[in-house]
DNA sequence: CTGCATCCTTAATGATACTG
DNA sequence: CAGTATCATTAAGGATGCAG
């Protein structure tokens, strides 16, 4: 048998909503930048370089609408607004850091493979 | 110290590129999809159902760009085109299984929160 | 018929400006 | 500071066509 047991490659799975949410480069990042502790939202910008605000806006809406962070606005002057993972979010630390280190430790084999495949 | 000690997070580190090409529902389900043995392009269509015949072919050169599938094709009639998991790609294969579970394990979690959210 | 390439539509993302 | 709103840009996605 080719497939695995589960069924999330089916359109018609459920599942298959939520793997989309996190198997995407942005929250990747997030969950992995909130896994030592809170952050603001600018820091959050911070740690996750190159994201535009009204992206880790979005983003960090659907990742509360999901249950994954918690929202905290403060009502000072300035605004400070911080974010944190749930215990939902912390059980995904471990899967989402793990794609993490693997970029780290293959990033080399696939510039190689890349720099092989377009020379040709 | 809130960040990882790793820097996938930064904009200029070159792994971002190679998390954002795994980290994303295609290449997921794709993965886990050649996980059991090679597949043939209408196979793999099949087994991650929704899939559009572009997308699929878009991905999968990609992949194979990066050095995640091989691709063979066979001079018959009518045409004939296997994709496999190079090594690389199989020290893919428990990161995104992992994912996948997740996504099977806390669907329903997911979805109370996010009914939770839209209630309000 | 299978595997794709081309075209075109739509959704995601980015830059900028502005408010509480 | 932390957003939101608006517009410009880009990438993802779907429909169709064509060669092997």
């Amino acid at each position: 048998m080719a497939q695995p047991e589960w069924n999330v490659m089916l359109a018609s799975c459920p599942s298959r909503t939520s793997l989309a949410r996190i198997a995407n480069k942005w929250t990747a990042m997030i969950v992995i930048a909130l896994s030592g502790g809170p952050l603001r939202f600018g820091e959050v910008r911070t740690a996750v370089e190159g994201i535009s605000g009204k992206v880790l806006a979005d983003t960090l809406r659907d990742l509360e609408r999901d249950g994954v962070v918690t929202r905290t606005a403060y009502d000072e002057m300035p605004p400070r607004v911080e974010y944190q993972l749930t215990d939902l979010g912390r059980t995904l630390q471990e899967p989402l850091a793990a794609l993490g280190r693997w970029a780290e430790q293959h990033i080399e084999e696939v510039i190689t493979a890349r720099t092989a495949y377009d020379s040709r």
